[in-house]
DNA sequence: ATCACTTGTGGGAGCGCTCCCACAGTACCT
DNA sequence: AGGTACTGTGGGAGCGCTCCCACAAGTGAT
């Protein structure tokens, strides 16, 4: 297990060449080893095994990078500025699913915010020197050229949350438009009738879905959505009490509200409580996403928990095998691959 | 401006030797222009980079990383689970002034959490690969085998917050004591006397200086400091809350509490409140960091700033000089580098 | 005119890998 | 006996740079 520390004489890292002299064969069978090749005798890849772990030796990634023409990393690109990333849940929930399945692989995830211009322009630099096999993309707005560039690079990428039913990226997605549905669908069975929505940005395509998802529940229960009691947020706590005023100043009549995220709820959860409505008595209240807040809040709120680790999961197998496809100059198909996730309810006081 | 994306014959990307032939100069000519070294002519350099333009060159990175054995990538290293480094508005403040730095520079910042040992043992291996040039720590707890490591392995780093009086690593820091001093004798300006005081975790330096300029303050002021009213938080909202409710049920007299950070601030705030004690008319409140927390709170909260973005920026520098330094094997002088910069108290309604 | 230096330039060597071809050895058919 | 196939192995070539030596051309002192 430890390493003797016994570097080569020269006092700088081993090389593949040093542990194969040191394990008596050559220089490829090393590196078939190091890469687990299969096709290496028992007895050598032991004798190749030991003499590395005596050298200490550690694979130089700048050498593997030139000479196969792949970086072991991928970006996870925010294409946001930093201060949102740190203020949605949704960003660090991401992150934590991709880590966690990446933490057994050799892949090194990067962090990237493109926010300004000029993290952008950093960005297009990056990417145009390919220093990354593959990109995972949040976020993106539907006029973004982000996805143009990855293309024109031919650099694989897979889209959390595509732009449109059309997305030509590899996406992953949950089901934002059950998600809405159950929520809807859950409200309806405690008795509300008068349910407003407040949307997410229409120019992100889940936050439309929900919006169908809302429409078909309520309509499908025989109740069809009046149109006025849909009121367009931001996904900000800012943009969440804006449409919560809006909404009680019109409506005052309504007995429930579902939010397009727990932040947006917080933020109509604060106006609701001012207004002197109480949660769940006067107004139920569900959020999406179920974020730490939707715990933490008082009441603790219903809301819509969207697999966030498996889409994590998700996101990294497809880029990967995008990333191995792409590696023949294969016939890129039209197969754009989709994954939609379920979602779950999770009913808590505020409903 | 525009690279009018010819691209090598081949389909691939053009490499410095095309650059060169496209420019009619050797190779070495155009590394040169690339790396900006001033012995090349006008004219030569005119003609590189316009071929440079005309094939939409990117240099090769591992190519580079590869030859120069350098990697323009440096690590911020987070020795806390993911969820505390989100939680805090430290670190995202970090973040934001180490990025700001190195924007305009070619360097690469990754973000690497070691909360779990898990994630420490993948960040070993990482440092023994090399990959990066250098290595900024923030937050590390006094016995935190880190910094050995990274000598050992001879990796360039800076320290954010010594660790002690004597930290081998060179350090940024803001002046804590200073900082502490300043916000005391504030409060004593303000006719406060029972001044209690809520700390950091003591295995933290700043922590420690903190408590030291708290103390001084009270005692160059002739009011020495109640030892008892010194109560030891952990920097979090619960740790806030707790202490102050040991505060308050010991010393029912108090009239001012400062802080260690505002998130403790924040906690300690929720008790005074829930205690019936008015900020400031009762108990008044100074906290620590001035982070969005302190702007947002109610009353907005007085607080010591941090030069977070200065701090980012001093130790991009002297990481920076770190790494050259080092790149001859020189004579690894034991003159320890160490920046301390000043903090400011900025006044807001609770105190 | 000679020497000494400086400036700008070209290109060889080499960084530490992966990829792939060549080939020895063994096995199992014809 | 020859063919065919597969397994395991060694090592050449080459990835795209940087570093550095060599050298031509110019400059100015002797």
């Amino acid at each position: 297990m430890a390493s003797h520390g016994g570097r080569g004489r020269s006092g700088g890292r081993p090389t593949l060449e040093e542990v194969a002299a040191r394990a008596g064969v050559g220089r490829g069978t090393v590196s078939r080893v190091i890469n687990g090749s299969p096709r290496v005798s028992d007895a050598t890849r032991a004798a190749v095994e030991a003499a590395v772990a005596e050298l200490g030796y550690v694979p130089n990634t700048a050498a593997r990078a030139l000479a196969a023409n792949r970086t072991d990393a991928i970006a996870l690109v925010v294409p946001e500025p930093e201060t949102r990333f740190f203020a949605e849940p949704y960003f660090s929930d991401i992150l934590r699913g991709v880590g966690a399945e990446l933490a057994d692989t050799e892949m090194q995830l990067l962090l990237i915010f493109a926010g300004s211009d000029r993290e952008r322009q950093r960005l297009a630099q990056y990417l145009a020197a390919h220093r990354v096999d593959g990109v995972l993309l949040v976020s993106v707005h539907a006029d973004d050229p982000l996805p143009d560039l990855l293309s024109q690079l031919e650099i694989p990428a897979v889209i959390s949350g595509p732009r449109s039913a059309a997305e030509s990226l590899t996406s992953v997605d949950s089901d934002n438009y059950g998600g809405a549905r159950s929520a809807v669908e859950h409200l309806l069975g405690r008795g509300r009738r008068r349910i407003a929505h407040i949307t997410g940005r229409l120019d992100v395509y889940g936050a439309q879905r929900r919006v169908d998802g809302y429409r078909d529940a309520l309509r499908d229960a025989g109740h069809p959505a009046d149109e006025l009691l849909i009121e367009p947020g931001d996904f900000t706590e800012e943009g969440g009490r804006r449409a919560m005023r809006l909404l009680l100043a019109h409506h005052p009549d309504l007995d429930a509200v579902f939010a397009g995220s727990d932040v947006m709820a917080a933020g109509a959860r604060q106006v609701l409580r001012e207004a002197g409505r109480r949660i769940p008595d006067d107004v139920a209240l569900v959020g999406y996403d179920d974020s730490a807040i939707a715990r933490h809040m008082d009441p603790p709120l219903t809301s819509v928990r969207q697999p966030i680790q498996e889409m994590g999961r998700a996101m990294i197998d497809l880029l990967q095998t995008e990333i191995a496809d792409r590696r023949p100059p294969a016939s890129r198909g039209l197969d754009r691959r989709r994954a939609v996730l379920p979602t779950e309810l999770v009913v808590r006081a505020s409903s």
